[in-house]
DNA sequence: CTTCGCGTTGACCACGTATGCAACCGCAGC
DNA sequence: GCTGCGGTTGCATACGTGGTCAACGCGAAG
């Protein structure tokens, strides 16, 4: 029961080198003739011999962890994200150390990941406290915000461009003609919500119309069934409604079609954010702005490993374009 | 720009004592007096250190990693589980590894993992070679199979008791008075199918049923779709269909209210398998059965967390109890 | 006053690997 | 034949922490 305990020294001892030898061979770049390779390579095949990631990252510096924080995964969106991101780590020989934002620990999850000596933090649908960035940045670790960004710290962040997303639903609805217009928010403190309900009402100015109600519906089933209640339980209803992520839409859908008796979008038109893969299926067929999920994690990437190939953390920003999917959700314009 | 680099010494100098001493504050139960303790951490968080996880687990073989393979996240019931396996590791002083199998590659995966000393694996949705299986054995590292069996391999396994699952569906089905019974397996080679599929078919049987036809949907939305078509095209349909899970039976019910203009249940009844959360959504109101996650998540924490603590690999298997969900999109019974 | 014992402390080593440095070898140029 | 140089190799050290062991101080018991 050799308790997983092969070193590099024992590989030497039975290929009869040195331990440096070893650590030469298994590091790219080392100069090594072919011959000692070879004698090491089948010494190592032969014990089943793996390196040891922690012991490389101490004197290497360099961990090879990324940390991935994450709040909740009701919302379809960020599965998918966490899926591609993982890859896109993975791939570029990066581990991905996962983090549950445990509400009111969220000092204490961050920590632990720096205990870790992660080498980078992403951080998905969760905030980061202004002392947290400051502690990463003493510490030399780049942070990303995804889908969320945070003026003022010294952190990256890669986002879509909501706004203008919010802007093309508002016109979309004012064009076809809709004269009572709600919209239902997300968490109120969160940019995304905030930058698709400015947009929003931008477009909607643009076309002379604005907002006849609004809600708040906290990116949550249950928040956004409030929301509908509140919207359409008084005597006069919107005849359309924007509501701040797809997730929160099916919610106003069931609740508009099964307790409302509401057609969609005949008597009333839904639209949502963030395409989700449940918008295309035929039961919502929800009309909604597609968010780059794909360029979004690969910009998140890039701008991460950039900051840790150079040592040095930076502050940039990059929004990504978003495009308005068309669907059977909501009235089309003439 | 200290580069992260506070270290037990560095506290030790300023608080005038020795890095013993640093040590044991920070490891509990350390004989340490208190105005030492007192001194230290004020030292400590005057510096802003923070302990070396990768030094700890280095000296003292315990990494507190664990690492937590998924093969996919489109079926709603791994991110929910991902979700729950995350907080409890996490609550319980661990973190999570997060590996996306790269189909083909999935050796080179396990093989980083080890090399990460994880002090223990849990695999959900993906299969382990026999061999890998042999080698993590031989390190010692404890596995769990989260949601599928694969007989003969010294590894444990969660599931849930899928044979009872389909059983009940089919007595279900058979008593509401169906006569031409389908089944949309999920991939052939999973043990969840299999199990479905057989305790389904013994179900009809008890009640003078059996399966009137079958196709292979792969547990993906695009093979559902083939199978329906597979099924449905011919001149005699079946009047109630089986889907090995919700996520293909979603894809199910859309194509066949929609391309098939079937009602559910009135034309045919559809049943799945999982309970995720859109299974309770009025669009689809599926009537499946209900895995317990909570319970299945709590299994294989406490399966894994014993064997990491006995240090010892042991196989054992934990089978829990299923639950069928009645809601409207099949014809019940009498 | 001596001795014993307990609680505390520090020096030292170990964990497994990467790397600077010196030593070594062989070969080409003079 | 001697010198110099590029390519290899081994030795020793460092990374930051946990644990072992001996030393130390101090109070109590004899």
């Amino acid at each position: 029961m050799p308790k997983g305990g092969v070193t590099s020294g024992d590989v030497a001892r039975l290929a009869r080198v040195s331990q440096s030898a070893v650590s030469r061979t298994f590091s790219p770049g080392g100069s090594v003739s072919p011959e000692m390779r070879a004698r090491v390579l089948a010494a190592a095949q032969q014990l089943g011999y793996r390196p040891n990631a922690l012991a490389r990252a101490m004197i290497s510096g360099r961990s090879g962890l990324i940390a991935l924080l994450v709040a909740y995964l009701d919302n379809h969106f960020y599965p998918q994200v966490l899926e591609m991101l993982s890859r896109a780590l993975q791939n570029r020989g990066f581990q991905v150390l996962l983090f549950m934002t445990d509400r009111g620990r969220q000092d204490m999850v961050v920590q632990r990941m720096l205990q870790y000596q992660v080498e980078g933090i992403v951080m998905a649908s969760a905030t980061l406290s202004s002392s947290l960035a400051r502690e990463c940045a003493k510490t030399g670790t780049p942070v990303v915000l995804f889908n969320r960004t945070v003026p003022g710290l010294p952190v990256s962040s890669v986002t879509s461009d909501n706004a203008e997303g919010g802007r093309q639903v508002g016109r979309l609805l004012a064009q076809a003609g809709h004269k009572r217009i709600a919209f239902i928010s997300g968490q109120e403190d969160s940019s995304t919500s905030r930058d698709r309900e400015a947009g929003f009402a931008r477009g909607l100015a643009e076309c002379g119309a604005a907002v006849f109600a609004r809600a708040v519906g906290g990116y949550t089933r249950e928040g956004a069934a409030q929301a509908v209640h509140a919207l359409f339980g008084g005597a006069v209803r919107p005849d359309a409604v924007f509501v701040a992520n797809d997730h929160m839409a099916f919610a106003a859908m069931d609740l508009l079609r099964g307790q409302y008796g509401l057609r969609i979008p005949e008597d009333v038109s839904v639209v949502g954010y963030d395409d989700v893969p449940e918008a295309g299926w035929a039961a919502y067929d929800l009309t909604t702005v597609a968010q780059p999920g794909a360029e979004m994690v690969e910009a998140t990437v890039a701008m991460l490993l950039e900051q840790v190939e150079r040592g040095e953390v930076s502050r940039r920003a990059a929004l990504l374009p978003s495009r308005l999917v068309l669907r059977g959700s909501a009235r089309l314009p003439g």
